[in-house]
DNA sequence: AGTAAAAGAATGAATGCCCATTCAGTATTT
DNA sequence: AAATACTGAATGGGCATTCATTCTTTTACT
C-alpha cells in the first residue's frame, strides 16, 4: 500500500468533486481518476472499491469537522452560546466547502448500506456534541429538566441540516448564514410562542 | 397507455417495496416486475423509465399525505395544536407505512436530479403547510412576530424528518411516536431554556 | 560514485458482468 | 378480425475491476 506522494488525498478530493457533481451512483471511477490526474487502476491501490472511497472520504472529513467544532465550542462557557456556535459551524460548511457539504448531505445519507450495516460512529460523535451541550446546560440549571437531550440533539441537527439542504439545492440564500444560525438557535432556546410571562417582556 | 386492471397502482406499490429494500439505484426493473407479478416489459407500458417510476410514486403518494394532514389540521383552531398534529402525522408515517416512509426519506431526497432539475412542487406544498400555520399564529398574536416562517418551516420539518430517519434506520424506538411528536412541538413552541431570561432579541 | 538488480508504484487497455430497455410475438378483449 | 394488452428473451451499452506491462525508486555491491 503505497503512499509516496499524496495520491490518497488527491483521490479523495477528486472524489468529493465528482460525487458532488454527479452523485455516487452516477460517478465513474474513470472520472475520479481523471479529476485526480491518476490512472484508473491507481485508485485500486489506495481503495478497495468505489464504495470504500465514499466511506473513507466521510470518515476523514467528518473527523476534521469534529475537531474544529469542538475547538470553537470550548472557547465559550454558556450552553446557549455553544448551541449557536454549533449551528453557525454546521451552516458555514456550505459556504466554506460546498462540494463537501453536498456529498455529506446528499450522497452519504441515502446509502442505506452505510447507515445500517456499518455503525457510523463518526457521525454519531458529531451529533452527540449537541446532546452533551444540552445535558450540561441542564446540569447548570440553564435548560429545562424535562427536555430530552436525545430528542433535542436530533431535532436541532435535523433543523440545521434541512437548511443546509435548502442552500445546496438552491444556492441563492434568502437569509444570511449568520442570521439563520442565530435564528434557529433562538427558536430552540426560546420557542416561538409569545410569552405572557412575568419576566421582562422585550420587544 | 392502457389502464384496464390496476397495473399502474400494482407497479407503484411493488416499486415502493423494492426501492425500500435495495435503494433506487440497486433496484432492478425485473425485481419490481416480479414483485408486481407482471412482465418486465409491462412496466414500460405504464412508465417511461425507471426514474419515472420513482417520480410518479412520489407525486401520487405525497398528494395523498397532503390531503390527510390538511384534514387533520383543519379540525383544530389553535396554531400550537396544529403544529403538534403535523408532527404527529409526519412521524406516524413511519409506523403506518414504513416502506413508503423509507423511500420518501432515503431515496427521493438524494436524487439531485429530482430536487434540482425538476421543481418539486408537491414537496414544497407539503412543507408549506407548516409556514402557513406559523404565519396564521403570528396574525393571531399567538406566535412571536420576529420569527421567520420560512426558516421555522424548514427547521421544524427538518427536526421531524431527522427523527423519522432515526426510526427507519434503527427500528427500536427509544421513545414513543406520540411522545416524540409532542416533545418536538413543545421544544419549538416553548424553547429549552429554564427561565425566559430577558428575551434576547435575536438580531 | 556508478551500475545492476530488485522492489515498489503507476498505468490503462481489456474483460466481463449487470441490467435497462426494446420489440416481435402471444393472448385477450371488443 | 381488429384492436388492445401483455410477455419475456435478446440486445447493447456502460462501467467497475483486473492485471500484464512500464516506469521509478531503493538497495547492494564493486
Amino acid at each position: 500500500m503505497p503512499r509516496t506522494s499524496d495520491k490518497h488525498t488527491k483521490i479523495i478530493q477528486a472524489a468529493v468533486k465528482v460525487f458532488a457533481r454527479t452523485g455516487f451512483f452516477n460517478a465513474r471511477i474513470s472520472d475520479i481518476a481523471k479529476e485526480a490526474k491518476v490512472a484508473d487502476g491507481t485508485i485500486y491501490l489506495y481503495f478497495n472499491n468505489k464504495y470504500d472511497i465514499l466511506l473513507s472520504l466521510f470518515e476523514e472529513e467528518i473527523s476534521k469537522i469534529i475537531v474544529q467544532v469542538r475547538q470553537a465550542i470550548d472557547k465559550v462557557k454558556e450552553p446557549c452560546k455553544m448551541l449557536e456556535i454549533f449551528a453557525l459551524h454546521h451552516l458555514r460548511l456550505v459556504e466554506k466547502n460546498e462540494e463537501l457539504a453536498e456529498v455529506l448531505q446528499m450522497e452519504l445519507r441515502q446509502s442505506n448500506k452505510f447507515m445500517k450495516e456499518y455503525r457510523n460512529t463518526r457521525f454519531i460523535e458529531y451529533v452527540d456534541i449537541i446532546s452533551v451541550i444540552v445535558h450540561r446546560g441542564q446540569e447548570m440549571g440553564v435548560f429545562r429538566k424535562e427536555v430530552m437531550p436525545g430528542v433535542v440533539k436530533r431535532a436541532f441537527f435535523g433543523a440545521l441540516d434541512e437548511m443546509s439542504r435548502l442552500w445546496i439545492l438552491n444556492p441563492n440564500p434568502p437569509y444570511s448564514i449568520e442570521e439563520t444560525a442565530k435564528h434557529i438557535a433562538d427558536v430552540f432556546l426560546y420557542g416561538i410562542v409569545e410569552k405572557p410571562l412575568p419576566l421582562v417582556q422585550s420587544t
